[in-house]
DNA sequence: ATTGAAACTTGATCGTT
DNA sequence: AACGATCAAGTTTCAAT
């Protein structure tokens, strides 16, 4: 992994997109070198499907922390409060919930020094009362798409409308 | 959205692309159908960056579960229970996590009913001792690739070696 | 909306450096 | 490993239904 590899993936990632193509002129590196990395990347597991599954690992960013946020002064607040929560770096999801806890917000991180960063960061908020956080130990299921769990035509009768 | 639309969908994602002549041969329906057809679907949104962004709302699966799993037994069970978690249906997301809680897991499902079988599926695996599920009221970030909250090179210094 | 066929664009390969 | 040129394969368009 050098330099180069990194435009490609910065690249591709941009782009949302694994064309060869488009890559290539994106970065003014011959389409042909660019195919040539992305098969060398491809290989070693970096980068799968259209660039769009992307090991993780792979790519430093090895920590995974589930976070459980609550905050202060009601309802009103949470769009705000939800908002910037998304707007934090390495912040991958960002679920609104019933019940005492308000957010559950998922990080991907690639050191340790980032979790206190992360931490900070939510309780920086100002209307987060309250933050708890666990590691992830191991990611024993993360598929990028949850239609994959299903057979379509199960869903049919909300589908067909 | 009708029938044809579903056979698509559904060979896009057994297949895990969205090239039209894969789908046609798949599908046995002529690329250029499916060229308009796939046109269509992301005009509306339902499908977007070579199928493997989905709509979930739209199609169906706009019920979003996550779930503390705590289970007994210590450490030893827990590849397997990691591992039974991971196969019921509509579950998207099992992280094992250090702390209290054993695991969280994140599922979509398509309609009220499947989630007390989901909770019934989480509490029939023998070592599993207690759960605590939260309803998603409002999904605020889902991004399906953790690196677009990156600019790759902050990552540099892991990925050069 | 569907389709077969034509036109076009792109991805993959190859040979040279 | 890089890359320009070439070829094979794919996607997109089009005209007719």
């Amino acid at each position: 992994m050098d330099e180069r590899d990194l435009v490609i993936l910065q690249a591709a990632v941009d782009l949302g997109t694994g064309s060869p193509d488009e890559i290539a002129t994106q970065t003014d590196i011959p389409k042909s070198t660019v195919h040539y990395r992305l098969n060398k990347l491809k290989e070693r597991g970096v980068v799968s499907n259209d660039l769009l599954n992307l090991d993780l690992a792979e790519l430093g960013l090895d920590i995974t922390i589930v976070t459980e946020v609550i905050a202060d002064y009601g309802p009103q607040y949470h769009e705000e409060v939800g908002q910037a929560l998304t707007e934090i770096e390495g912040v991958n999801q960002v679920y609104f919930t019933m019940g005492d806890t308000d957010f559950v917000v998922i990080a991907h991180l690639s050191e340790r020094e980032m979790v206190q960063r992360l931490i900070a960061d939510y309780e920086a908020i100002e209307e987060v009362e309250r933050t708890s956080s666990q590691f992830v130990v191991e990611t024993l299921k993360d598929e990028p798409n949850p239609i994959n769990d299903f057979e379509l035509d199960t869903l049919v009768d909300s589908l067909l409308k």
